[in-house]
DNA sequence: GGTCATGTGTGAATCAGGTTCAAAAAGTGG
DNA sequence: CCACTTTTTGAACCTGATTCACACATGACC
């Protein structure tokens, strides 16, 4: 009884070692040569196992971006927990989960691409419902920190509370200005074609001016190029002291450890 | 020689009716079925040409998507030609396209899916040069309409020169917003997960909190939603007076005439 | 130990759909 | 009408995801 159960156990174990290696060597692969350079039959032989035996994993092979994405969104999403211990005023921590999260896309450039092609209609309609809401549930601190930090500022009277807004709905502004953003960056060649550059320092500058516009305190001009500058310096100072620097070289490749 | 320039020329003429013809359909097929839907020998059956005959036309699945896109984009573009003529301040024509680009998705669900996979690094590879800058330009007059409207405002004191920022950097705000939400929105059960509802009066109300932490005047509180309500009224009232309304029933499908 | 039932792994075969290209048809000039 | 060029055709090809009949391991029971 026991022996069948530990042996149970063992299984699972070693179960969910062979996913994380599917997922691991999946990332690599897509880091190194893109999201072509994913073959099913390919990773299954890199991993050496069966091209089947993958599919006993994952659906589908959108199904295993899906998980590759899920668990690149964990730590996305693990970069946020430590921004409501820092040592800085609201307005402060909401430019932190942003700077945050720029950070995380400049050292993770192929996650947004995953991600945008993820949740592509053509992409999306075969991913198993299972790994939708296993990202949906990973993307959720991030929404939630949002959350958070717009809750604290109001009851610190930081944020004047708007009318007919939740908290939630006052952190889209901003969570839309920076996917827009990203978007935009990521875009291949269309900031170019318009002659536009370094567009994250203006994606701070117009984040500025948002947090300005609903009367954020400490409020500042988002039209005083140095102060901004200082500004972000500040935080991401903060930011780097908390272990989240923008040149935290981790990457994610550490993961297996 | 005349003889023969005249039948190059109804050549050319009788080509250009038949890639119409094929991007005309196609989009139907992708309205109707989706983006899987959209198979290339069957939309050459439909056209009645073999499928050698598409590949004429189109180096790739992906380039006709593109020329669909294109296509779709143009209309787009279309929409902002009015704006420059409306008996409306700056501000409120910042707001105007906005609006008419909100009321341009709500007509066509289907474009914003079909951009946000061609500009899948996947996809776009396959586009060839000639419709990648195809689509570049066909997008060009809506930044361009942005710069403008930003340019007017600066010179006739409505805006202040923002200092280290050009009139398209300062477009970006506004835009990167406007692409944030239609992101947000169109990804499948995202909001709702959040139980965020009405995501675009959401974003009219960042977009007047936006400009007015730039301070574009007049100055709009953007917590005051009844103010909000009756300025994005107004601007609706002057675009569907330009022929440009949420209604327009248009929806490209009258495109063939 | 031997044998059966059950679950797991295998990888060659299947399938789908985009793309090609050799042959047929249409057009052109003399 | 013939020789030659250009265009069209659609069946064959190719790639790569997905499946599934079979081999194999495991554990229960005699």
């Amino acid at each position: 009884m026991l022996d069948h159960m530990s042996t149970e156990d063992r299984r699972r174990r070693e179960r969910e070692a062979r996913e994380a290696l599917f997922i691991d060597r999946a990332h690599a692969r897509i880091r190194e040569d893109g999201l072509l350079g994913l073959q099913m039959s390919k990773l299954a032989a890199d991993c050496e196992y069966a091209t089947g035996t993958l599919y006993q994993h994952f659906e589908s092979r959108e199904d295993l971006l899906a998980a590759v994405a899920a668990r690149s969104t964990r730590k996305r999403a693990a970069r946020f927990r430590v921004i409501p211990g820092l040592d800085l005023d609201t307005r402060a921590r909401m430019l932190a989960i942003v700077l945050a999260d720029i950070d995380f896309a400049a050292v993770n450039p192929d996650y947004h691409r995953l991600m945008q092609y993820l949740v592509t209609e053509v992409v999306w309609a075969n991913v198993s419902v299972a790994r939708r809401t296993a990202l949906l549930e990973a993307a959720r601190p991030i929404s939630e920190a949002v959350g958070a930090v717009v809750s604290e500022a109001r009851a610190h009277g930081d944020l004047p509370p708007a009318r007919e807004m939740g908290a939630e709905e006052m952190g889209l502004g901003p969570w839309a200005l920076n996917v827009g953003m990203q978007d935009l960056a990521n875009a291949q060649g269309l900031l170019d074609a318009y002659d536009i550059h370094r567009p994250y320092d203006h994606l701070i500058r117009h984040f500025h001016a948002l947090l300005t516009g609903w009367r954020w305190e400490p409020c500042l001009d988002p039209d005083d190029p140095a102060r901004v500058r200082a500004e972000t310096d500040r935080v991401r100072a903060a930011l780097a002291a908390a272990g989240i620097g923008a040149d935290t070289v981790e990457c994610e490749r550490t993961a297996a450890d």
